[in-house]
DNA sequence: TGAAATGTTGGGGCG
DNA sequence: ACGCCCCAACATTTC
């Protein structure tokens, strides 16, 4: 007889879960828990929609292990703490878990490694959230990559995908033991402003799953072209069961290579598709090497940019999407009601902020940080030094988005704008992109683009030369 | 996974 | 018919 704890983080699924299977494996009970433990992940606690997401998803990964035998144990608190509390009253010898990458959790995750084996507890981890462990990938010269293509060139060379574990068939659990109700967590907004999200997503394992077969039976196909189209539903939508772990990054690989194995037409669809899960392996081999990165520069030079703070009024207007661009303000409205953001859309917006604006994209990355359901730390760090041009294989200082020209290239038809935007109503089709230059019109963006297009290169340029005397 | 400025070409209008 | 010019379309360079 051995009992074993399965502490569930951010891998909430059931299928190819390596910490699961092995626990059910290896002892004769099986304890599910989650520990509610924000402060941990300080100062990076997950904000309201990734609450609002967490809060179905553990409430979908309940109703999947209770199918299966036992139901999801909630508590709250210091992780040590629940973990040796829950150890005390079951006699479980062993936690089983999946690991994480961010700073703030790899340490937490030391503690309770050692806290548990000074009490001669048995800890088991594993990697359920990548492909490749970070580490796993290195130059020849054993430095980490900074740069895209050879990463995820010498990642193919040594990808071999395995099949997926199945679910576990059946959990013998604990009975009797105490569980907080899941709206104890307070994850749920107390106004109710999560109506777009509703409508926009179903959290859970099952749904990802769906999600998954959706995008590779009717999209992948057409994903090299329809990617960027903020207009049509082109992309997979998986990042947010993904960042929660609904849905492993090897079933997605899995499911795309098969398809692309029956069919030569997709074929080309299924390898962007697939470099896309390799720009999210490389947001981690990134995050887990140079950790610092959250909230500072990888590009030394950029530590004294004099970038300008998001405490004013267009930083404001950035965020509620006012600033009187369509395709920003699109963007930045659908992230408000929805809490997602075509990627084309999040370069645009983040472009707009931090090169026409010239706002940190600290506080960019915080405002979506708080907004995005699939907020991940390590996809954010990465996609905001590569706008702002201070990251690895960051787009050049010189390469500003026109939020005008984009919208003409990626949303002709203005479908994508006016969707989001009803002021445009009166505005003649064809000059939806910049109504400003319309008849009858309405008023000109906060910003005007080819001037600060101009301030910014010369502000990026003097960042080249050497630091002034001092 | 840029945009704007600058350079080049070639069709067609016109005297 | 021919040369000239205009300019759209495309290509290259620059930031």
């Amino acid at each position: 007889m051995s009992t074993a704890i399965v502490w569930f983080r951010r891998d909430l699924r059931l299928v190819d879960n390596a910490a699961l299977s092995e626990a059910v494996a290896n002892a004769t009970h099986v304890i599910p828990v989650f520990i509610h433990a924000p402060e941990e992940e300080a100062p990076w606690q997950p904000g309201a929609a990734s609450n609002w997401w967490l809060h179905h998803s553990l409430a979908a990964l309940d109703r999947q292990l209770s199918a299966v035998g036992t139901p999801l144990i909630v508590r709250a608190g210091d992780s040590v703490a629940e973990l040796e509390c829950l150890i005390a009253e079951t006699g479980a010898d062993a936690v089983y878990w999946s690991r994480l990458y961010e700073p703030a959790i790899i340490e937490r995750d030391q503690r309770v490694r050692a806290a548990l084996a000074a009490r001669a507890i048995a800890t088991h981890d594993f990697n359920a959230a990548l492909l490749f462990e970070p580490g796993e990938i290195s130059s020849k010269s054993g430095a980490p990559y900074k740069v895209f293509t050879p990463f995820w060139r010498a990642a193919l060379h040594q990808l071999q995908l395995q099949a997926p574990r199945p679910a576990p068939g059946k959990i013998d659990g604990v009975a009797g033991l105490d569980s907080l109700p899941l709206e104890e967590l307070k994850l749920l907004p107390d106004i109710p402003w999560d109506k777009g999200l509703h409508a926009a997503w179903r959290p859970g394992e099952e749904s990802a799953l769906a999600q998954l077969q959706k995008f590779v039976d009717s999209c992948v196909g057409q994903y090299q072209e329809d990617r960027n189209r903020p207009d049509l539903r082109g992309t997979s939508r998986l990042s947010p069961h993904l960042h929660f772990g609904e849905i492993s990054p090897r079933q997605v690989a899995w499911v795309a290579q098969q398809a692309a194995a029956e069919s030569a037409a997709i074929d080309q669809g299924v390898e962007v598709f697939l470099s896309e899960i390799g720009w999210r392996e490389f947001a981690h081999h990134l995050l887990v090497h140079f950790p610092y990165t959250v909230d500072r520069p990888l590009r030394e030079g950029f530590n004294r940019f004099p970038w300008r703070t998001g405490d004013g009024e267009d930083f404001a207007a950035w965020c509620k999407g006012q600033t009187g661009i369509p395709l920003i303000d699109a963007g930045m409205r659908e992230l408000w009601h929805t809490g997602w953001m075509h990627n084309r859309v999040r370069m645009v917006v983040a472009s707009f902020l931090t090169k026409n604006q010239l706002i940190s994209w600290q506080a960019g990355a915080r405002w979506f940080w708080d907004t995005l359901v699939d907020a991940d730390l390590a996809s954010n760090t990465l996609g905001w030094q590569w706008t702002a041009g201070c990251g690895a294989d960051a787009a050049p200082f010189f390469r500003i988005f026109n939020p005008v020209r984009q919208g003409e290239k990626f949303d002709a038809d203005e479908t994508y704008i006016r969707r989001w935007c009803p002021e445009l109503k009166n505005v003649p089709h064809g000059a939806g992109h910049a109504p400003w230059t319309a008849d009858g019109t309405l008023a000109e963006p906060i910003v005007d683009l080819a001037l600060s297009r101009k301030v910014a290169l010369e502000a990026f340029r003097q960042l080249k030369e050497p630091p002034p005397d001092k």
